[in-house]
RNA sequence: GGCGCGGUGGCAGAGUGGUUAUGCAGCGGACUGCAACUCCGUGUACGCCGGUUCGAUUCCGACCCGCGCCUCCA
């Protein structure tokens, strides 16, 4: 049975999907004004890991992660420009899909786009405002009447007097409460806008999740998550949104990542502290970052630094060098690992757990090495393989992995006859000529591994 | 101020009412022409104070400290 903490209990639950087998869930993804940042891949790699837990339970999941593509960060990002805000969206959903795909992040199943809903949006509106849970402002905005929903704050165990007394809140004279919020916003002249009842203007958005959300998954499903700091308000406001539009209780298991951080502060957009995956991916491999966020659990506060990443590739190349020169068994049977490795992913996704794991199976294939047991190495191997890709790990070919990165100027023939040249060279005694060879290779990145099956070698 | 989360060995990071993950670093060893790499072995821990218990890092209470949300942010 697995266990998922669920936001709205506060607990770990049994995880029972509405339809047996089934798996209906829901992420939000990006706004896309910009390109994404570690927060970001967090996200995007937890719950990639859930979705392959899931199938890999047997699970056939519905994986629906929605873009962003019209609010007021685009377009005024898109006027700084001068571009239109088609042009910037396209631009940074390419990129965000460049980003995933290196992460090794699967693509969802579905991936609506907010401007491609504008009628189910506005059909919803439509259905608060005849409800009596939205009402249609004198400065052509539509508001969600939070006073009309006796459930708001369930979330994020807000109570609606203490949002009220918080200074912070905007205070609109077209709002008959502080608190509501916009579900359509009247275009000012001269922006991008749609048609509605209201007049021309474009949604609100959190409008555009709960439409979304309920056009591709139904009413009722099973699992919504995102990000720490979209709790509130923007969950809590889809919950307002659509069990007052629909009627029907909206998600059975809210689930939350922890925030990533650097230097003791949250990572974010606005305190300007954000690393973007790309810039990241220019100094780290890949699959090395998404082993630092699989390393520590989905709801834990992570810190970014220099020491982690480094780490992580290390622990990463334990691991591979573990599947250096085996070539995995087909067809392996699950092993003791593979129940272990169930028992803590089980456990709310204990991905850090997992991993521990995987360092069992790798010291047992090591333990197989010296035993010189090839059935059990190859075996292991393919355990290990397998449990990897579970978390998106260990994919690639080990030697692919270690020589991934070696300088353009030198190529991998030339590498070959330098380690020739030295062998000869260590044949006749002449050692001073061996280093010399192993000096220069290692000034250009390139480290040798001697052992006993000769010399094999890596990026530096 | 309101609501919520957390404090584990040098560091990262799981977990558990008694047998104390895992990784990195350190140390010892094997291997090596010498090294590096790799492999094997190994020590150190549960913020503070009370309580419950035969026994608490794990449960309960107080305290201290850190963090998140309450405003756009994943």
């Amino acid at each position: 049975m697995i266990r998922i903490y669920n936001t709205l209990s506060q607990q770990k639950e049994d995880f029972r999907p509405i339809q047996p087998g089934k798996v209906r869930m829901y992420v939000c993804g990006m706004t896309v004004y910009d390109y994404c940042h570690l927060g970001h891949a967090r996200v995007l790699v937890a719950f990639d890991v859930i979705t392959r837990y899931l199938r890999h339970r047997g699970y056939d999941v519905h994986y629906v992660r929605n873009i962003t593509d019209i609010d007021d960060k685009i377009l005024r990002r898109a006027d700084e420009n001068g571009e239109t805000f088609t042009d910037l969206t396209e631009r940074m959903i390419s990129a965000m899909h460049e980003d995933e795909h290196r992460l090794g992040v699967l693509a969802p199943n579905e991936e609506p786009k907010a401007t491609d809903f504008i009628d189910e949006i506005i059909a919803m509106i439509h259905q608060l405002i005849q409800k009596g849970h939205a009402y249609a402002a004198d400065n052509g905005d539509v508001y969600f009447s939070v006073d009309s929903f006796d459930g708001y704050g369930k979330l994020s165990k807000k109570k609606l007097e203490d949002l009220l007394a918080g200074a912070r809140v905007d205070v609109d004279q077209a709002k008959k409460s502080p608190a509501d919020f916009a579900l359509w916003k009247a275009a000012k002249p001269g922006e991008v806008s749609w048609q509605s009842p209201w007049g021309d203007g474009r949604p609100g958005w959190h409008i555009e999740c709960s439409a979304m959300s309920t056009k591709c998954l139904g009413d009722t499903f099973d699992i919504h998550g995102g990000g720490p700091d979209l709790l509130f308000p923007h969950h809590e406001n889809e919950i307002a949104q659509s069990e007052c539009a629909t009627g029907h209780h909206f998600v059975n298991t809210w689930m939350h990542a922890g925030a990533i951080r650097v230097n003791k502060e949250k990572m974010s957009k606005s305190l300007g502290n954000f690393f973007t995956i790309r810039e990241i991916l220019d100094s780290y491999p890949p699959e090395v970052v998404r082993y630092f966020l699989v390393s520590s659990h989905y709801r834990s506060q992570v810190d970014y630094s220099e020491d982690n990443l480094i780490e992580a590739g290390q622990t990463l190349e334990r691991l591979y060098h573990a599947l250096r020169g085996v070539i995995p068994g087909k067809d392996v049977p699950e092993t003791d690992f593979d129940h272990q490795f169930h028992e803590v992913m089980d456990d709310d996704f204990n991905t850090a757990g997992a991993i521990s794991v995987l360092h069992g199976v790798s010291g047992a294939l090591n333990q197989a090495r010296r035993d010189g047991d090839e059935d059990r190495i190859r075996e292991l191997a393919a355990v290990l393989v397998r449990l990897g890709g579970v978390l998106g790990l260990l994919q690639q070919d080990p030697e692919a992995f270690f020589k991934a990165g070696v300088p353009d100027d030198l190529s991998a023939e030339q590498i070959e006859a330098m380690i020739e040249a030295r062998a000869n060279a260590r044949k006749e005694k002449n050692f001073a000529e061996a280093d010399r060879i192993r000096d220069e290779l290692q000034e250009k990145g390139v480290i040798l591994d001697d052992s006993r099956e000769g010399t094999s070698w890596r990026r530096g």
